[in-house]
DNA sequence: TATATTTTGTGAATGTGAACACAAGCACAA
DNA sequence: TTGTGCTTGTGTTCACATTCACAAAATATA
């Protein structure tokens, strides 16, 4: 099973492995057993076996993961084993809370720009990061930022996105209530927070 | 087809058409092909008409689908018909972010309800709700509250979690980054805004 | 009425991931 | 060295979701 390919859904979960992994260590352990790592993170022992078997053999059995080595590797797959630069688009109540946001820190991510078209708001610093203005956004080429989360009110979602591409961006994470359209090359992420909000009521009992 | 159990999936992606229906009924038209309403969403548009056909016959062959018929029809399934209240926990950066955000709305959502510990937040007036103190989240079952939201730190998600279930509440949509664990009975998703970002660098080529 | 055109609805095929059970392997103790 | 207990790794089975292709149905046109 060694050099299969690694599923999607498995990606997906790695952050949350890597997340409790990087928590229990804070509590001194050196291994950690499926069993009791499933306990943590909320998925099944099976599962998380599964998914580590496809990149090879990290557990020792009777024992169970070491927890260092597998971090550094689950790190090492996901890009996150060096700092992963970020720019922000978008510094309304929903950007300032994501500036401001403890936890991009522990997978090595790092909000490094932030621009706003609201003269007001360019100067101003939030977080050691100072806003810019939007029409600055070609700069990302130049500082090799990749990666944007756009925060921006619907109606300029889709010409945000065309010019964090013009930009040079790889992947953007959107915000904004809508789909975008890129190129293929580029991955977008769509988190509609309203969204989930709205599949609650269909699984909760009684109206 | 008619009368299959409608698939997990499908449930995910009924709001994603919602939004579509309701943005482009703003535009005057009556009714929409599957071909236009995947442009419009991004989802193919076979995948739409399967979807569709899980819960009976909304389509005109020829025409295509009345909008108004279909958007009650997703709003019954996902009982958004009647208004939905939510309460909200944890009036941080995030938090505040969440009782501003617009497009609550449109889902017929109602944040009705804002809680944090901090005393001097205690009482003062964002967007119409008063924040209350965390000490009156009981308060919930006789109000008929039946979903929240958590925007805690980490460290307190668990106890708030335990609290909003013995106040009755049904559903949870938390976005501490952390599992947290709750009778069968009551559902919870969980949203970690760095750990969507964590996934970006995988799919993004060139480091 | 007949014909062309459009678009839905759905059975079947294909793909993908979750669940399971158990053999293989390791540690530790006697 | 042998046995016991624990935990991993994985082949298999099963369930679910996506994709496809095409018949059925409605409309528009002549």
């Amino acid at each position: 099973m060694r050099y299969k390919r690694i599923p999607d859904e498995t990606i997906r979960r790695l952050p949350i492995y890597l997340r409790g992994l990087l928590f229990t260590s804070e509590q001194g352990r050196q291994s950690i057993s499926s069993q009791k790592l499933a306990d943590f993170v909320g998925v099944n022992p099976w599962q998380i076996r599964k998914d580590f078997s496809y990149f090879g053999d990290f557990g020792t059995r009777g024992v169970g993961y070491n927890i260092e080595k597998l971090s550094k590797q689950i790190k090492r797959i996901l890009k996150l084993d060096v700092v992963q630069k970020a720019a922000l688009v978008g510094v309304g109540n929903l950007g300032s809370a994501i500036l401001t946001h403890p936890g991009f820190g522990i997978y090595g991510l790092d909000i490094a720009a932030a621009f706003d078209v609201n003269p007001k708001k360019v100067g101003r610093k939030i977080e050691n990061i100072t806003i810019e203005n939007v029409s600055k956004l070609w700069t990302l080429k130049k500082r090799k930022i990749k990666h944007a989360i756009i925060a921006v009110p619907r109606q300029v979602a889709q010409e945000t996105a065309n010019a964090l591409v013009k930009a040079g961006v790889k992947g953007i994470l959107n915000f904004s209530p809508c789909h975008i359209a890129v190129p293929q090359k580029v991955k977008v992420i769509t988190i509609d927070i309203a969204m989930d909000l709205a599949c609650l009521p269909y699984y909760t009992p009684g109206s």
